[in-house]
DNA sequence: TGTACATCAGTGAACGCGCGTTCACTGATGTAC
DNA sequence: TGTACATCAGTGAACGCGCGTTCACTGATGTAC
């Protein structure tokens, strides 16, 4: 016991990045408080110092969790500035990418479960939507119509090859995607 | 009290019917034995005579959901047979599909769940996107390719448009798709 | 066809457990002099 | 710079509640004669 300020603000990020981890891993509704303070190496009762409540964590656990998938996908592909659609879908529909829900896209992740969730995690999620969006769109020269089925074409793939159970027929969905976007991108 | 035999296997149906609709609506996670009981008129005590626990039920439920979810989704275009992709993809990316989640395809409403479920969930969603995937590939003349591009951008796209908040911009992103296939299904 | 009994679908009280939340307490940190 | 005290981050026992599950019970159903 005895601990700093300093420490403090750390433990604050420390719980909230584990929660993002732990949303995109095991979904919102599977988040406990008590595992969560576990998995930083603090006991529950501290919780109650950092956020108001388990639902209150969740709000700011899904804000970073999206944060925190826009970002890798961001990094996955070199530094930033504006990519081509061949350079996302490459990363976004790679396999390592498959594999690594607790860190990847939480809008893949999520869309199930916010699907169903109240407006205000609906409003969270659709400006990260429209943020994927607008920067497919960019790499189509501003088409709209196409952004948006790249977009769906994405999520869809990568949501259905972590369902698929023969790894080389879920490689397969990521493929044929990667490759329908990379057409489409050489095309514009 | 005193009920026959007939009933005990029309309340087993009903049970199941309605777990198929709440699990859609709101997840697998989030039925519970008292509130399903109660929404088809029984008293919790009575569940374990129709099923051995909660979680063989949420097993038989998420069977049930994405064979209800097919069946609605065939009756929603007129009678069997092939469907053409427009056809197909008409009725699975219209409003009334996106606002009816608790009938429609389970597919989509529980993707993200099931990709973080046991490997026997996922075995039995898997069934259902190939069976998805092979009807699309023939209405696309046998192109496996552009079956999984097309089944990944409609999945896509109906999670998606449940997720944003704005009705025309959700309504933009099952058209867009929607005309998309149309253009590929003309195209074949 | 009617009577007597066994069966068994459904009831609702009760139990145990996990989980979110509270709170008195601890002891190092930080501050005032 | 050192000392004395207040603050407060984190601890862990305790509480209440919901939920899955069990079980003794009820009374109509179904069956044997």
């Amino acid at each position: 016991m005895g601990h700093s300020q300093a420490e403090k603000v750390q433990n604050r990020e420390r719980i909230l990045a584990e929660a993002s981890r732990q949303v995109r891993r095991d979904g919102l509704e599977s988040v406990s408080v008590g595992t969560l303070m576990k998995s930083v190496g603090l006991t529950h009762g501290g919780f109650y110092g950092h956020f108001e409540s388990r639902s209150a964590l969740l709000a700011e656990a899904l804000k970073r969790a999206l944060l925190d998938g826009e970002e890798s996908n961001a990094s996955a592909q070199g530094a930033a500035g504006p990519q081509s659609l061949s350079a996302i879908a490459r990363s976004y529909l790679s396999r390592t990418h498959r594999d690594a829900r607790e860190s990847g896209c939480a809008m893949t992740a999520l869309v199930s479960d916010v699907g169903r969730a109240d407006t205000s995690s609906r409003e969270v999620m659709t400006e990260h939507i429209e943020r994927f969006v607008a920067s497919v769109s960019d790499a189509l020269g501003g088409d709209q119509d196409r952004a948006l089925v790249a977009v769906s074409a994405m999520v869809g793939a990568l949501a259905l090859s972590r369902v698929i159970t023969d790894p080389a027929r879920s490689d397969a969905f990521l493929k044929s995607v990667r490759d329908h976007l990379t057409a489409l991108d050489a095309a514009s």
